[in-house]
DNA sequence: CTGAAAGCGCTTACAG
DNA sequence: CTGAAAGCGCTTACAG
């Protein structure tokens, strides 16, 4: 492998003048520079990151903290973990993957290690134990998810409440008046879901705001007992006139149970879902829906803390993305 | 950020002393190691890792290549880039995630800058264009996936071909004469996804060897695509008596097009399938199937990865993981 | 058993 | 504009 002083020797030149060429910090004279360069693709000459991140104290190098949390649904995370990844390396970071063993000392540990320059979070919850070991050091960091209130970091977010207000609109702006909200098992409530009480509480007073009467439906993520719950909702005498869907796992068995029950969207019950763009598209979700936008936050998450590492003292900051609404015919009047 | 002059000399030793009992590579008497822990918990210190990686040559790091082909269906590469994250942590190696970005392009210069020890190739097709940089630089990798007989590479997989004899067996046992093969489409096939065909030869062999009849539907992936192709199957004059399914969108979309036309499995007819374990899992796939173990095969993977940086020289070998039925009951006597 | 020295491959003031 | 020197934080022969 050619390092920087074999450059050098080959191009007649001192080692500092090849980093001046590396690093474009400096002026070097064109026929200088020529020749260096020459050098360089003469040996296949490429630097050495290691000792570049050991000279500079800085390792361009991202760590992407990926939490599991069994009782979820989230065949989205791969493409989260993609997203962000290709944006890192459009701002010329790399991404160090860090999955869960036991989170607080993980990344208590990657900072100290100095293995990277700044942290992504994935699948943040509300009080989540990674938050204290980045306050106590003070290091870059960037969620994806909002966290509670004060956590004093940067975070990119869908906006949840919006989209909710979006998707009651639709179904009261149809003359809905009863319909039944079906979101996330209370342990994802439990477990600090920013997302689902966020998007509970905006719908239910979006509602009250429109005199749309709701009645909850705390759903599994389990395919069979999703199913039991939806079809007690739908094959009881008081059938909502309207569903709004926020769960990952309802929204994917819903047509089953609809089909079994004989019934049609948007005829018998109409339906809006907030659900990931991943799973619309795999399984052709047919409903009017706001979808989450992995690429989009992830632009501005991995943007957030790019910022932040060339200006630290930035205020914090939340970023919401704006939900958009696809429209697919699944709503009619009651 | 303590380094190891700060603990040299908290503890009244030469740094090489230090290092001595960082890496545990020489005897240090038990005094002198207790005042230098003494003084490594006393100043927080952590090792940096870059400048370690810098001394030894080694970065103790993995780098995970990752590959997204459009028209795939995947929801479970999140499973897989976590396994091997985590089975690389057991081992003491760090994960770096590498998306497609022009992938030999990638290959080479990450094995040129010295940032990995090893690689770890998701997605692997018959002849995938990131064999040659690493077969060129002789660089340690292990391919998730069976490449073209001669890669020179060590490989893992599910066996295919053994699933395939699985699963026919199991119709032909139950009396099963015609059967209707879905497999994925020929882009799948096109690209070298040796999955595919491998699975494929086998089920068609040993369909001869039981004297079991087949017709070959390559359904595409796309929700409404899938369901309208399986749809002509089942809602012929002479439908098969059983389904041999090896397509993930097939198998999530099969249940619809079933409840459709009003037949019940296995009354009407019997269905077996290979997919992947998530699939089954998240949707609660209700039919006896072989499903992908990626827990096993990354562990395999990386076993095999760190075991050759330790033994370059060992012989390229291909590990294939022995399939396993989950029998649920979906086939019976035609 | 311990320590002084050299070196891993870069970058960055600082002279010239 | 170019180069010699020091330094980033470690490890590893090699003396003692």
């Amino acid at each position: 492998m050619a390092t920087i002083g074999d450059v050098a020797r080959e191009a007649g030149v001192a080692r500092s003048t090849v980093s001046s060429v590396l690093t474009g910090r400096k002026y070097v004279t064109p026929e200088t520079k020529a020749r260096i360069e020459a050098a360089i693709a003469a040996l296949d000459f490429t630097v050495n990151q290691g000792a570049r991140a050991l000279a500079t104290s800085r390792s361009m190098t991202l760590g992407l903290v990926v939490r599991f949390h069994e009782s979820e649904f989230t065949p989205a995370l791969a493409t989260y973990i993609v997203a962000v990844t290709d944006v890192a390396r459009a701002h010329g970071y790399r991404m160090l993957l860090l999955t869960d063993f036991g989170a607080a000392d993980a990344v208590r540990t990657v900072i100290r290690t100095r293995q990277v320059d700044g942290l992504v979070l994935l699948n943040v919850v509300e009080n989540d134990v990674r938050f204290a070991p980045i306050v106590d050091a003070a290091f870059p960091a960037v969620l994806v998810g909002m966290p509670a209130e004060l956590s004093g970091l940067d975070a990119v977010d869908l906006d949840f409440p919006a989209a909710a207000r979006t998707l009651v609109d639709h179904l009261a702006d149809a003359g809905h008046r009863a319909v039944t909200f079906v979101t996330w098992p209370d342990e994802v409530f439990a477990v600090g879901r920013t997302y689902a009480a966020h998007f509970r509480d905006a719908c239910l007073e979006q509602a009250l705001r429109r005199r749309v009467v709701v009645r909850i439906l705390h759903a599994p993520v389990a395919p069979d007992a999703v199913k039991e719950a939806l079809r007690r909702v739908l094959d009881s005498n008081n059938r909502p006139t309207a569903l709004v869907v926020h769960n990952d796992a309802a929204i994917a068995m819903l047509p089953f149970v609809l089909r079994d029950l004989g019934l049609e969207v948007p005829r018998d019950c109409s339906v809006v879902s907030l659900h990931s763009a991943e799973l619309g598209r795999q399984f052709g979700i047919p409903y009017t829906a706001v979808e989450s936008q992995p690429e989009r936050v992830s632009e501005l998450a991995v943007g957030r803390l790019v910022a932040r590492l060339l200006s630290p003292a930035d205020a914090v900051s939340t970023v919401l993305v704006k939900p958009s609404l696809t429209v697919r015919g699944s709503v009619a009047c009651p």
